[in-house]
DNA sequence: GCCAACGTTGGC
DNA sequence: GCCAACGTTGGC
């Protein structure tokens, strides 16, 4: 199983909105980027990502489970765009933010650090243990 | 609110 | 196919 990172400005789709969609899922839709598209065709159903909140908070807040492979955007007519269907699965007990991961050598690698305009990333499984440390959940 | 970094677009 | 111009994102 692959991990990935998930990145929402909160004003636009939070936390709390994917939450309420229970395990029904939504639509990641909305990337318009051949990177962020391309990992979203490599993610198999099961594969579990974290919700991150750019902007404001700048936080990882909870553990998203995808639930569909990549098939069409419904936002647009544009055949180019794929998007994959997410379901929230916990929140994280404490959240981890930006400053923790800066803070912390061992995950400067990061995509979140390294490219932070990537809405969509691979999370490698020592850098998804580490976070799953940082937020108590270990 | 600013600005650096990055991706995309379009003229040549 | 190159590259300048432009738009967008997101941290600060």
């Amino acid at each position: 199983m692959r991990h990935w990172l998930f990145k929402s400005e909160p004003s636009t789709w939070s936390w709390d909105q994917q939450t309420a969609k229970g395990s029904d899922g939504e639509e990641w839709d909305g990337v318009r980027n051949y990177q962020a598209r391309n990992f979203m065709r490599e993610m198999e159903v099961g594969d579990l990502g974290f919700f991150y909140h750019s902007q404001k908070d700048k936080e990882i807040v909870g553990i998203v489970e995808i639930c569909t492979g990549a098939h069409p955007d419904s936002t647009t007519d544009d055949d180019r765009w794929e998007c994959v269907d997410i379901k929230a699965v916990r929140p994280l007990t404490r959240p981890v933010t930006l400053e923790d991961i800066k803070a912390d050598p061992r995950l400067a690698d990061m995509v979140l650090v390294k490219n932070s305009r990537l809405s969509v990333q691979p999370v490698t499984p020592e850098q998804w243990v580490l976070i799953l440390q940082l937020a108590g959940d270990a």
